[in-house]
DNA sequence: TCCCAACGTTGGGCAGGCCAACGTTAACGA
DNA sequence: TCGTTAACGTTGGCCTGCCCAACGTTGGGA
């Protein structure tokens, strides 16, 4: 058997990685095999619980950057899971929109995701999975917010 | 606050990612401080735990790429922390030896990795540190061995 | 003996994340 | 009122990590 230096076994910035990528690599093919990619549920997911909103807001929310949002956006409209109208308020914004097809394909991801922490977590009892998202909630809202110092007091959404 | 969707705040997935995701920066900019990439650590912690193995073997064991293996044991060998000779019983392979400089950075970089851990988890108490590591090691234990499928029953080490 | 497998190496592709620039448009201060 | 500053969407590009395909070399098993 091949096994990982104990070094790096015990280290939980490399456990992150190496339990972080799995997961990830599981997810990407999932929604591939639905034509949707990792973004398009963050992004739909956001516009399904904040409503409307410009690309900006959608990149904030969901960390991403506003150059990246743009491809985002293209391949969403292409799908007609969104629309994307000019603000008439602020002649510099989009307004995105989901459509009821997006809120569709957002409940069917929805289903999607659940089956698949399920196979992620599938070692763990119900109430380690509890504990390990309670955990884990706590180092990202650590480690979020600054990031790199302290943004605006509270940016306008929309 | 720009807070992400609740969805996504939920999603095991999302949350391994978003944890993982500081740590993999916070550790490769500390380390690209002192000279050193992510891989470097783990190539040398292999061979100080094993002791000299050829390059395939060190890929296997640090979950990496022969191509790449290549390319961070011309770094490492440029550094002078390891040594690359052909294999006289198996002319194919070529062992790789840690140094004693090589050693001696792998100390150095296994306090500076204690710290980087220590600024991560921060926001934990030791016993939460506990239960992430173990959490976090029954998941990559459960999906790293198999991968895809069985490798070969006990590939020859060295 | 012949075929298959492992080795090291080169080259390249693909996706994610990040940054720089530009023209447009709002907002704010002099 | 005008001029500066800043946010917006968009394009283009870079860099890194990860992965795969191919090649020539070498060893082991049928």
């Amino acid at each position: 058997m091949e096994t990982a230096p104990a070094r790096l076994r015990r280290l939980p910035s490399w456990l992150m990685s190496q339990a972080a990528a799995p997961a990830s690599r599981l997810v990407t093919e999932r929604l591939a095999a639905a034509d949707a990619r990792r973004y398009h549920y963050s992004l739909l997911a956001a516009l399904d619980e904040f409503g409307p909103a410009s690309q900006a807001a959608l990149g904030r929310r969901c960390g991403l950057d506003r150059s990246d949002v743009v491809a985002m956006v293209n391949e969403l409209v292409d799908r007609e899971l969104i629309e994307r109208t000019p603000d008439p308020a602020d002649r510099r914004r989009n307004i995105i929109t989901i459509t009821p097809a997006g809120i569709r394909h957002l409940r069917r991801l929805d289903k999607l995701l659940a089956q698949i922490q399920d196979e992620l977590l599938a070692p763990l009892s119900a109430n380690e999975r509890d504990q390990l998202v309670r955990l884990l909630t706590q180092l990202v809202d650590h480690h979020h917010p600054s990031k790199g110092r302290s943004r605006e007091p509270c940016g306008p959404d929309l």
